[in-house]
DNA sequence: AAGCAGGAGAGGT
DNA sequence: ACCTCTCCTGCTT
């Protein structure tokens, strides 16, 4: 999702440490109304809310949620104005928001605070949202994972291993279309991926909260194509994952600069005005490159070749100053 | 070593 | 036809 940076720390900075269920679970309510047991998509996912859920990250976000349920801000970190990608939200400090219920029991005067609790908490799903639809239009998958083929559901895990540094899991859930995976519990996750399972589980839930909330606010919208959050890519000329042609390969990277809190790390602008970037991380973009177009063995190598290939068409080209990594849009956004 | 430039052929749409 | 991937050689930083 959000954090691409992925790849560089074990741990994203700025990524929110979350069990899975709380955040969506209140967004979700938050939406649908609180009717319980009502905002868990299809196949009742595990029902987590007990059980010392695997942590998992959320990008953007400078404050952790520990396995004890405790909100806690993380240490500061040193932000320049230039690198927006890492200068995080700061959230309010939220100190305690045990999992066990403890909402119930607050008093009346603290009820502002509740309601900044979900205030931040729906911010937190809204980030989440759009992470998602970040990572559909970048896969060329469906937001709900039902509706994901086998392919589809291979590069959501190259993805999602990448996004969070998890172990590999192979070929352990081969052959598996979308609906199989949404079928199966964290248990089984857990044995087909010892080490991966339960954080892909979680993550699929997600994913399938999200679709199911956007089932629920707007019943066509399924498809990444139909979303139409604030920021969406729809600004973009050629929406390049709507337009049912391949995503070219300049789309592809101004969408990861049009996202400079997913993939500021990895690509960025250094004169946005003159189209002028640099890619920050070549090995980083070129296996999100790979993994976009099916081709595991991209690299760097091979993705600078077909910027090359721009020079004459007049889509890319070198600046005049010429630098390592640096290219520039000939026409610019 | 990593990046850059560009030729050439293959393959997919 | 067009775009990209892949492999390549040679050059530059």
């Amino acid at each position: 999702m959000g954090s691409a940076s992925p790849g560089l720390n074990a741990a994203p900075p700025g990524c929110l440490l979350l069990p899975p269920d709380t955040v969506l679970r209140s967004g979700l309510e938050k939406v649908a109304g609180p009717e319980k047991g009502d905002w868990s998509p299809s196949p009742p996912a595990t029902p987590t809310s007990e059980q010392a859920l695997p942590t998992f990250y959320l990008s953007d976000f400078d404050m952790l949620y520990t396995e004890d349920g405790t909100w806690v801000a993380k240490g500061p970190e040193a932000s320049g104005r230039e690198e927006p990608s890492e200068e995080p939200e700061q959230c309010p400090v939220i100190d305690s928001q045990a999992p066990g219920g403890s909402l119930d029991l607050v008093p009346a005067g603290l009820a502002l605070e509740e309601h900044s609790l979900e205030q931040v908490q729906s911010m937190v799903v809204g980030e989440v949202l759009k992470d998602i639809e970040t990572a559909c239009k970048l896969l060329n998958i469906a937001a709900d994972p039902v509706d994901w083929s086998p392919s589809n559901v291979q590069k959501w895990l190259l993805w999602t291993e990448h996004q969070y540094r998890l172990p590999p899991v192979g070929t352990a859930f081969q052959e598996l279309g979308g609906r199989e995976l949404c079928c199966m519990s964290e248990e089984q996750f857990r044995q087909r991926s010892p080490l991966g399972g339960e954080v892909l589980h979680a993550h699929l839930d997600i994913w399938k909260s999200a679709a199911w909330m956007k089932e629920r606010t707007s019943p066509r919208a399924i498809h990444c194509c139909a979303s139409t959050s604030e920021d969406s890519w729809a600004h973009s000329e050629v929406d390049s994952s709507c337009s049912g042609q391949p995503i070219h390969l300049w789309q592809f990277l101004r969408e990861l600069l049009l996202k400079p809190h997913s993939y500021g790390r990895l690509i960025r602008w250094l004169n946005k005005d003159k189209g002028i970037f640099k890619i920050e991380d070549s090995a980083q973009v070129a296996r999100l490159w790979g993994i976009r177009k099916n081709r595991p063995a991209m690299n760097y190598d091979k993705l600078s070749r077909s910027i090359r290939q721009y020079y004459k068409k007049g889509i890319i080209r070198k600046p005049d100053i010429s630098q390592r990594l640096v290219y520039q849009f000939v026409h610019p956004i």
